[in-house]
DNA sequence: TGCATAAATGCGGGAATATGCATTTATATT
DNA sequence: AATATAAATGCATATTCCCGCATTTATGCA
């Protein structure tokens, strides 16, 4: 019951749906959802402990990336249920097609590269690696 | 997408999944639904209006009741798989059981009524009506 | 029309939540 | 060992949320 209950907390934000919705199309690191959803990297990285912390997610670490991903196989059947239903409703949104978008040309970069290519967005000078 | 979030802040509330949860057993009123939880007027008339209001529920009015039920015809997909889920993922919770078993020994009568069955519990009066 | 009763609501205090900033922790490379 | 970088976290603050109390509204009946 209390399961329950912190299951739909962690559903109840915008950000937090958008990135399950990302995660859906494929794994991701914590900079790839800060460059995604265009948030900062502290933000991002709670929102992927909060989806992990009720159980949505799985994590591997690869290097220093922490590789996070939907936890098809370890998840409840409750979890199983609320994903499918989750994506289904958030097949054709705006916002979230926006973040898939931005996710393919994401990097597995950190905090201080976002920033360059924040800075190149500006500047229109390509950015260097 | 607003309403996505809107219909998971609705359910991260322990209250009002254990009222979600009884009006899958049957139609209630809200003297019904305060009974059963054992719960004030008041909140039991928020619940029901949040529940209503992302479109779980329907009312109806007879009399002085308003009777609310899961509106199972006029909800979208997403809430209907939402409701589905709930319902499979609270069977057998002990609470829950608890309520439904209140539930049923409860009479469709408004706060007045419940404040004499509160009394009568401490003073062994039968209640007449 | 006045009264009784079920339901809804305005208000306010207190608890919980979200988030930016700065810092720390963990990992890899040289 | 020192340095660089991705991720996590402590703290402070602004916001949102929950709920009791009191009152109002809606409906039916005498």
């Amino acid at each position: 019951m209390r399961e329950l209950v912190k299951t739909y907390k962690v559903l109840a934000d915008e950000s937090r749906l958008r990135v399950l919705n990302l995660l859906i199309e494929r794994e991701c690191c914590v900079c790839e959802v800060m460059q995604a959803l265009e948030i900062s990297q502290s933000k991002a990285s709670r929102i992927l402990n909060a989806l992990y912390d009720v159980g949505f997610l799985k994590v591997r670490r690869e290097g220093l990336w922490s590789l996070y991903s939907i936890d098809r196989d370890g998840m409840s059947p409750h979890l199983s249920d609320v994903v499918e239903a989750t994506g289904r409703a958030c097949a054709g949104n705006e916002q979230m097609e926006s973040d898939r978008w931005r996710l393919k040309t994401a990097d597995r970069m950190g905090p201080g590269c976002a920033r360059e290519a924040r800075a190149d967005k500006l500047s229109a000078v390509p950015r260097k690696h």
